[in-house]
DNA sequence: TAGATTGTTAATCGATTAACAATC
DNA sequence: TAGATTGTTAATCGATTAACAATC
């Protein structure tokens, strides 16, 4: 175990495992090895075991990991062992289709609010939520005390959203927009534009 | 210029930068620099000039880069000079959500079909397209010709889903589904999974 | 015990940055 | 011309892999 913070490009991978361990609790596996979940994820299985081993010894050579163990302890790492209040700004298709999803409650997300600018969205329930207008966003975000936010308003109107957000309290941002956020250090931004991502994706493919 | 075939992670930010020329486009601006460019993205200069640069020669010393111009380089470079035709698999809230957005035909993505296992689905309209049963999904994909599909079924089944888009001819999935997909070498994978990008960021919150 | 697999070290590989001559 | 900014080189920094002693 080493004393430096671990990169971010590491903890970016602990999700990867902590699902794959996940799916293999769900078919009854207790044991696993670097090398099994290295197949499973397209990864050496050294890097498995250098990326783990930057938080603790959780394997026992011979033998492998303790599943139940090992997602226990990244659950920890990734500060998991407790609910996450979220706010979805922007009730269109996407902000709706984020407010259905049901994979967001079942680990430990729960959507707190929903926000838009359109009169004829404010009022609506979505999955048991009403939207309310956004000039009440930083007021409720605040007063909930929400630190996660779920952008997925229109790319014009999102750095502003956002400068609110993190005035209002909001540490990390899941950025639906098309659109780089310029943030401070202390907030976290991680983007989803599916567009970007098939551009890169085009690069590949014939012309 | 380089000859060496130009690294992955590279490739990833063209769409980044293109996505901001166009917005500088957008604003009338017609010449840039690397120095302007990184600022808003939050890239160093040096980096962004060492990635053009391994296109081509694409700025003048002492101007910058002519903006209409740069954007055409790295459209080509993309192959985004022509459409590119997409299936959708999965009519839930993401499958709805990513056929009602606009911003792929913006780009040049035409979503020609999409598909669902669910009887009630099979048979309605989004946005104008005739959601089709997934038994029909290989013939279909193939007989369009189509390279690039966007997964939004459950987990469950999105593996069994891909190596079926696989055979019938897609070279890149575009995966919303919570799973790593394993797939040949030639076919590219970009995954949106929210919530593993949600619990890469709790990380970083006070627990 | 014998076989398996960890955690860790050192080597390798790759990406980013700093600096500056070239030149528009 | 003088100032600005590129493209590129070398230096630095960081991440991945290979290998293996330790040990379950």
């Amino acid at each position: 175990m080493t004393q430096k913070t671990p990169p971010d490009i590491v903890i970016g991978r602990l999700p990867i495992y902590l699902r794959a361990l996940n799916a293999l609790a769900d078919q009854k596996q207790e044991v696993t090895s670097s090398y099994e979940l290295g197949e499973r994820l397209g990864i050496s299985s050294a890097q498995i075991r250098k990326d783990l081993s930057q938080f603790g010894d959780f394997g026992k050579q011979g033998t492998g990991y303790h599943i139940s163990y090992l997602i226990e302890q990244i659950r920890h790492i990734l500060h998991l062992n407790r609910k996450w209040d979220v706010a979805i700004i922007g009730a269109g298709h996407v902000g709706q289709a984020l407010a259905n999803y049901g994979g967001f409650v079942d680990h430990g997300f729960v959507i707190r609010a929903i926000f838009d600018v359109d009169p004829r969205k404010v009022g609506q329930q979505i999955n048991g939520i009403t939207v309310q207008h956004q000039d009440k966003m930083g007021e409720e975000v605040r007063r909930q005390g929400i630190k996660l936010a779920m952008l997925a308003t229109p790319a014009s109107s999102a750095q502003e959203v956002a400068d609110t957000l993190i005035e209002a309290g909001v540490r990390a941002i899941l950025n639906y927009a098309p659109i780089t956020l310029a943030v401070p250090d202390e907030v976290k931004v991680q983007s989803l534009d599916p567009v970007t991502k098939l551009q890169h994706m085009t690069y590949y493919l014939e012309p």
